[in-house]
DNA sequence: GTGGTCTAGACCACC
DNA sequence: GTGGTCTAGACCACG
């Protein structure tokens, strides 16, 4: 797993790694069991506080994504794949709302949201 | 013009009042030439501190949506209805940048986000 | 004397009115003992506060430009020509030191300075 | 870096510590990356208060000078030469356009005004 | 520790 | 009356 954190990013370093840990599970490239590096371990390798990581495992676990066990580490929880796929489309389609809301209001029609979709899906992959 | 405002809300009080009162010259319903409330009024109807209320008017003047002058108030400028498109377009530009950035990460193609964003347009027209 | 303000002026209005004033003084078309309109007449052909022209008329007694006396009306002092004719370049190198501190502070060559000049002083005469 | 505030000044405090960054910036003082004060230390030391200060970063920040991230502290960005160097130039065109504006209203010619420029130019090289 | 937001007051210049 | 600036506090999220 690839982890990029950057101090430009709007998001706080905490938001950013959760992000990414969450888009890997949802990517099934973390899968049920697979054991999440320690603590210390993963604040050295990121390079920053550990209270960070802290609080990004609490957060996951909070979720349901992960399980934490004193002594044993942190492993990703099993998630049913239907619902994962299900979930994938619940992220998109939550953001596309407000997008979608925002552009009736400014009475911006489909034609137009579609070409900015577009553009900016051929940016930068 | 109606402004609401919630402690509940991610943004900080002064952005949501921003963020309407934008949207409410984007649309057409404050123009050219029409006063805001005073900030004292403003606040009190608002039920928030004045400095609030400042710092929306003054955010607002720094991207040229209002003039404000002391001793007369604080009102709309006039924008050629080019910036004005080109505003639109920037706002739902920002929000969309989000969901293509989250489909990317999670591996969803153009065309399902697509179809996500035709389902999303159709409703409630 | 033809005053004109504007409510895009980064200047008080009746800081505006003084310049304008100040300015036909010193080009000669306002000469000594010249009549200036009464309070209440040049506040209504301008359109403003009968207190902004009164503390126009008070700045500039205070300055030594005009004298005003009661029952009377507001009257041009006299300027000695040559007294004149340094109080303009005066003026100019005033401002213009300012801006010559700033250009060697960022390291700007006079010739680059020069250019600026050039450039402002073509524009819309 | 050196600071210096004055209640005599026609600036309001927050614009004076703005202009004196902005020119350090400017002059190469202020690097890409170099850490300012936090907010708390620098009021105490300019013996203002921490919103002043506040309102100067968030200036700055807005202007794209620097950059702030809660729990790290305000850095200098990176900005390129060349936007530096028109930075640089719109300095001295807004301090020349009042010049050249007095000048025109004063009916002085272009070359008295380069006269003026050259003699100041010249003085303590 | 850091910055980000907000409040409740105050004084000023301007109209 | 209006906006413009400033102070002295406070609480929050972040690291």
């Amino acid at each position: 797993m690839n982890i990029v954190i950057s101090n430009q990013s709007q998001d706080p370093l905490y938001l950013q790694i959760e992000k990414q840990i969450k888009a890997a599970i949802l990517k099934g490239e973390l899968k049920d069991g697979d054991l999440l590096p320690s603590i210390r371990v993963f604040a050295s390798e990121l390079n920053v506080s550990v209270l960070t990581i802290r609080r990004v495992y609490s957060d996951l676990e909070n979720e349901g994504f992960v399980m934490s066990q004193a002594g044993l580490g942190t492993y990703i929880k099993h998630v049913n794949s239907e619902l994962l796929q299900d979930a994938k489309y619940k992220v998109i389609e939550e953001k596309m709302k407000e997008v979608v809301e925002t552009a009736k209001m400014l009475e911006i029609s489909k034609q137009e949201v579609d070409e900015i979709l577009t553009i900016l899906y051929e940016e930068e992959q």
